[in-house]
DNA sequence: AAGAGACCTGAATCGGGTCTCATGTCTTGC
DNA sequence: GCAAGACATGAGACCCGATTCAGGTCTCTT
């Protein structure tokens, strides 16, 4: 067995496969970008990795010096879809002044988002069947910030203190998820271009939908 | 070219693959099972139509003389399965006195055919990434009888006017499909056994939860 | 300017999938 | 009891994708 060969290591960034370089650095972000594009136009079992690296403009081989296969990588870019859908809905929320309307704000965030970008947010759904953890993730992170959000207003007198805010923060997700798959990218133009934003009209009655839900009950009758 | 082969026909069955005869009945209905329980435990692209035909216990060629190929199999499923979720519902809310304990009721035949079939509303949802219109049609069958129950409902003042029956019978169904997701699909005891039932927790927690939703509000001040 | 890493490459290997088709077997009508 | 269809079969043609690897190239540092 050859003691030193010049050809040892066949891997050389460190063996995470993060860069050691900024030329590297950005190699890795090319694949990464390359890898949004094609999931997203092609979803997961349709994308290949030759697709990526074609479309990232680098050799084949190069893929696998950054990561260790299809699977990592998407879940490395569902992870980052994640943190963006939700600084879109913290930054959407940042403005509200009373809780039920902060509500409302994170839902058009989550919306706008949405909007922007369709092809991604269905990426984000693919991970059940891909990365069923990494999906767990990405709602987990969301139900969250809801909850303690939700917490928060019941001890403020602003939400129905009955109501549990882990059930009730699912429930809203999932009518913000079915909304936001009905409305968005569903809805197709003449020329098949999703629309650019929610409807307006689709915004308010969900915003009434869930001031009804969360408002405390107007006592209906009385004590006796 | 020969005019009158011995063996011209190489699918015998009608040109659709729809049998003739109940031998061949049978075994289009023993693939579609073997089919149901493959998808249920393998998703889509895990599943091979020679797991599928093995698992019926048939030949491989025998499956192309009944289905077009895999995603033709997978489609008639799901929207099999559609009718079994609609009719778990309808059958729940059958008793139902009131309008609003009737959607209450709905959620609860949902709920229970998720309970019973985890795996198969699984195979349901990836229908989104495999077959978008079966997906669509899936969801629309079900709201259509969602939203029709809202305007009557509304129409006897047992549901909030202002609502949109449309919109919001998709808030309510993707409300429903979450807290599934969440308490039953995700949800494991020591052994890895998935829950028999949604808690009852829960489900009074959704049932007030629908309740606010829903009930026409109280008046909070007055006219004047 | 030369050596040492870091970085890049794509032909070749390997595995597994779908679908066809030439050749059966079963069942029914007569 | 024997055609004539209906039905069944699985080897093989064909395709495509993931991953490896032996051999480059690039870019610093001294």
């Amino acid at each position: 067995m050859s003691v030193a060969d010049p050809h040892i290591d066949p891997r050389p960034l460190s063996a995470a496969g993060k860069p050691l370089t900024s030329r590297g650095e950005a190699t890795r972000g090319r694949i990464l970008a390359a890898a949004e594009h094609v999931f997203a136009e092609l979803g997961y079992h349709e994308a290949s990795i030759v697709k990526i690296t074609e479309h990232a403009g680098i050799g084949l081989g190069t893929f696998y010096l950054y990561f260790d296969g299809k699977q990592q990588v998407f879940e490395e870019l569902v992870i980052d879809l994640n943190r963006r859908v939700r600084r879109s809905m913290a930054e959407a929320m940042a403005g509200a002044t009373d809780r039920i309307s902060a509500e409302r704000a994170g839902f058009e965030g989550f919306f706008r988002f949405t909007a922007a970008h369709p092809a991604l947010y269905r990426v984000v759904r693919e991970a059940e069947f891909v990365s069923p953890e990494t999906l767990r993730l990405h709602y987990t992170r969301i139900v969250e910030g809801y909850e303690s959000g939700l917490r928060a207003a019941q001890a403020e007198g602003d939400v129905d203190p009955a109501l549990d805010p882990e059930v009730t923060a699912w429930a809203l997700m999932g009518a913000g998820e079915l909304i936001g798959m009905r409305y968005l990218l569903w809805e197709r133009d003449a020329d098949g271009a999703p629309p650019a934003e929610m409807p307006a009209s689709v915004v308010e009655d969900m915003a009434r939908f869930i001031r009804n839900a969360l408002s405390p009950r107007a006592r209906t009758e009385g004590p006796a």
